[in-house]
RNA sequence: GGCGCUAUCGUCUAGGGGUUAGGACGGAAGAUUCUCAAUCUUCAAACCCGGGUUCGAUUCCCGGUAGCGCUACCA
């Protein structure tokens, strides 16, 4: 049982027949948090055996993944692709025990099994037709030459069952299983061989995986008695599934974790999002936990047993708190990024000035993405003003000659501060008998093209003097998005 | 179809034979006034259905239903 493993061995055993998705990530990271909880071996295995289905790019997409998330292997990867001979022995020994026997039936005259079983009211299982040649004759076809896969003989009888970490007990009837295939009749090994092989070879004491391998289990119970190898310590996860409580696939929006990057999530916020999805942190923690917490309060037992639905909201919750809690100098590689990604022209490349105006807005981005997108006026000359900002605040003519004389006081303005800024407005604005509030938003526009921005001082000292006299001044230039629509009919 | 697993607010979940069924995200309302995507306050929101056991079931048992998984010479 869990308890406390010594030294436990864990793995991540991908099939590179598709990206990273989140939900391989977080067995990714169920496995991690367990090796480093308990001091132990997380390794990464890449389960290529099917040759056909299996591409390197989909290798480096995988790894790329993993390293973008900071879940770092201890061995491998290992690759099963160049692991058979050891696979080779395994099916050896279970044919020379009579555990395993060859089947000569074609692939394709087994393809239309299932329909015809099912027209005749069977099961569509594989009848059992080669486990019957005795075996002496088995061994001169397949050393005649015959093509022949090799099957497992499954106990007729009985039932497997075993210790789920997380399910509890679970047993299934034999007669539900029928005689699996361990190798092709190229020879070429299957997922359960494979696997069990590996896991025996490389001492893995718990497996961690997805709860869609539940069924497969006895299979492979079966397996390790039969290479006298003592079986380790099963722990299924349940799924993750998209809003319809559909099975996650691309029909839901973004399921690869790169595309999570591409989306300005950071990391952590995504790792801490995975983690908490069907996994419970000890009563009264924090949902939010960087990685010493994770790693620290992770625990098989507390793995929940239902599927758990992908909540995208939450996850952008995560990735608010992650980012306004970061300071400016973690945050600005990874925004140098994206200014990269979106061809951003800083106005200025002043260290210090880009940290503070950083600080400035990080409370209000959800994505790193913001800072090329809404923030862009901050940063550089090249910015669209948003039509509904310009509608919402600069439709008034009045306003905007104001806004204009305005620009004019303030290149007079000697001390540019919040405080004098602002008292400079706030004159100006009961001169000429109108709200501080209107030319307060106005100016909000003009200077970042956005109705919705920090503190409009805030704003005026983050940008400079020279800027803001220049953006208030140039307010007239500005289209005029409530009179498009009659315009185009006059 | 068969087999397996699961079932608490919209979502992630806590809890557990007697509770005002707790928290988080999201939602709504209000406050604030210089915008809100910020902040603060408040509110709404759940035990799948039917039997049984019991003084008492959301909790334990059985059945149903639903969802998911497996049912390949895929992994």
């Amino acid at each position: 049982m869990p308890g406390f493993p010594e030294n436990p061995r864990v793995r991540f055993a991908p099939s590179p027949t598709g990206y990273l998705h989140v939900g391989g990530a977080r067995t990714a990271l169920f496995n991690w948090l367990f090796a480093r909880h308990f001091a132990g071996v997380f390794l990464l295995r890449i389960e290529d055996t099917d040759v056909s289905r299996s591409t390197p790019e989909m290798v480096e997409g995988i790894l790329e993944g993993l390293q973008w998330l900071g879940i770092a292997w201890d061995e491998g990867p290992y690759y099963q692709s160049r692991r058979t001979e050891l696979y080779r022995l395994a099916v050896d020994k279970l044919i020379s025990t009579g555990a395993a026997y060859y089947c000569f039936c074609r692939k394709e005259e087994l393809e239309d099994r299932p329909a015809q079983a099912t027209g005749e009211g069977r099961l569509p299982r594989y009848q059992g037709t080669c486990r019957r040649i005795p075996a002496a004759e088995a061994l001169r076809r397949k050393q005649a030459g015959e093509a022949a896969a090799v099957r497992f003989a499954v106990p007729q009888g009985g039932s497997t069952g075993f210790e789920d970490a997380v399910f509890g007990k679970v047993e299934f009837s034999n007669s539900e299983l029928e005689d699996f295939v361990l190798a092709r009749s190229d020879s070429s090994p299957t997922y359960h061989l494979s696997a069990v092989a590996d896991d025996i070879d490389l001492r893995i004491t718990h497996i961690i995986r997805g709860a869609d391998h539940i069924s497969n289990t006895p299979k492979q119970v079966l397996l390790y008695n039969a290479l006298g190898a003592a079986t380790p310590v099963f722990a299924h996860v349940p799924l993750i599934l998209g809003a319809d409580k559909t099975r996650l696939s691309k029909r839901h929006g973004a399921t690869s974790v790169i595309a999570y990057r591409e989306e300005g999530i950071v990391p952590e916020a995504l790792r801490n999002f995975l983690a908490l999805l069907g996994w419970t942190p000890p009563a009264g923690s924090s949902e939010i936990l960087k990685d010493d917490a994770l790693i620290r309060f992770f625990s098989l037992e507390a793995i929940s047993r239902s599927n758990a639905v992908f909540d995208r909201s939450k996850l952008d919750w995560f990735n608010t708190e992650y980012i306004r809690s970061y300071p400016a100098e973690r945050l600005l590689p990874l925004i140098e990024e994206e200014w990269k990604k979106a061809g951003v022209k800083l106005r200025s490349r002043d260290g210090t000035w880009l940290l503070s105006t950083i600080d400035l807005l990080k409370g209000r981005a959800r994505s790193l993405k913001d800072f090329a997108g809404s923030f862009r006026a901050f940063f550089s000359d090249e910015f669209q003003p948003d039509p509904a900002a310009l509608d919402k605040f600069l439709k008034d003519t009045g306003v905007r000659k104001m806004l204009v004389e305005l620009g004019d006081r303030y290149g007079n303005l000697e001390d540019f501060s919040e405080q004098e800024t602002e008292r400079v407005l706030r004159d100006f604005a009961a001169a000429r008998g109108v709200k501080a509030g209107a030319l307060i938003n106005g100016a909000r526009v003009a200077l970042t093209g956005q109705a919705v921005a920090p503190s409009l001082f805030a704003v005026m000292t983050a940008l400079g003097k020279s800027t803001t006299v220049e953006r208030l001044r140039g307010v007239e230039q500005l289209p005029l998005e409530a009179l498009s629509l009659g315009s185009l009919k006059t």
